[in-house]
DNA sequence: AATGTAAAGTTTACAGTGTAAAGTTGAAGG
DNA sequence: CCTTCAACTTTACACTGTAAACTTTACATT
């Protein structure tokens, strides 16, 4: 609709962007549920109807904040993966490794991006932040795929695999007492699925 | 605390079972968000402060819910994996099957199952249940585990792998137009890796 | 049988939430 | 200087969870 992201707004500076930190703020601090216009209003320094004026409602809080943490999801998964050895398999088990970082470090901004309940309303800004983190994964898995084949085979196995794993250990389903410091340990099972599937197209 | 399992309530019948139900069917019909103390009340005909005395407050409601729907959860797995093959491999890929199905035909409460959020608090309803469910993949899992290694590590594969797929696809990352006639289509990858995953063990 | 007691629900009240409408401010253009 | 319009505020309302006080009912004890 309204484009305002170089028009200056006449009262406060850039109250959009202050508006959507305030958000992953609140999130980073309290949690999900606790993201409320309201709260985002008053931590921004703004009447509680304000937000509601910049985003359509709530659920357009939360696509904008969604679109905002999918960039800096894929900037993680970017990071961590030139971090380490750039071999094929040494790329797709650091993007990896990123991926479930980003989950441990943002659990709610996390679930928040993955929530598959009011968000439908948004595809327009959800598709392009799953498109742009989904292309990431694309590239690293290209190697892996068999010359013809449908390489959509290779990425629904490896984005599964470390999003099932990410989002089962949130959820504490391997034991309650895993915390951040040892969640590369119970990684392991997973990496090492990971070389299996890399080792196919490169047998001998 | 108070077994109110075979104790018949003075003026409603069984209001337990009722207000569980009643909240089963509201996510059912109108997704998570639409689960609430006032209108789980109506539902089962009672007054709204009527299911905070039963369970304590909303997050107890959800998670006696939760641990209802894991019940189910686990049958629907255990239904699918009987109507199969009965081979090794026959059995886990019926068992993902069947956890798919209750992902696609339950999502809301699937996503109240493995909600990650304020379930903290009743680690009791949700261990229990998770426990149910895993002990099932479990058992599943065993034939394919190589003797004298930590049965862990092929239970955490699968589970992921199953987990991550049902997730991504009800979130809608698989693409917008993937719906239930066709998830089974989308689900080969999966499938695959799974038969992969039970190559190992029997080499010859 | 009368009475006490505790559980099961209801009623009342309150703070917080999203949303819609009307009102206010302030910067830009003629 | 005045008009205009977007940005923001104020006001209002329906809905939510929670806590407290109150009422009813079944059971147990005397």
């Amino acid at each position: 609709m309204t484009d305002q992201t170089d028009k200056k707004p006449h009262h406060h500076g850039d109250l959009r962007a202050a508006l959507i930190q305030s958000g992953i703020d609140i999130l980073t601090e309290s949690g999900l549920e606790a993201l409320t216009l309201r709260r985002c209003a008053a931590r921004a320094g703004v009447s509680h109807a304000a937000p509601a004026h910049h985003f359509d409602g709530l659920s357009g809080l939360r696509g904008a904040i969604a679109k905002e943490g999918f960039d800096r999801f894929r900037a993680q998964m970017l990071r961590s993966r030139a971090s380490g050895s750039q071999s094929p398999e040494g790329r797709i088990l650091s993007l990896c490794r990123g991926y479930l970082d980003f989950a441990v470090e943002n659990p709610a901004l996390f679930a928040l991006i993955f929530s598959c309940g009011p968000m439908s309303q948004f595809e327009e800004d959800m598709n392009a932040g799953t498109a742009s983190a989904y292309g990431v994964l694309r590239e690293t898995c290209a190697p892996f795929v068999p010359k013809g084949s449908d390489p959509r085979v290779v990425e629904t196995q490896v984005w599964s695999l470390i999003h099932g794993f990410s989002h089962l250990f949130l959820a504490g389903t391997f034991g309650p007492d895993a915390g951040p410091p040892d969640h590369h340990r119970l990684f392991a099972p997973v990496m090492a699925l990971l070389q299996e599937i890399g080792t196919p197209p490169a047998p001998k």
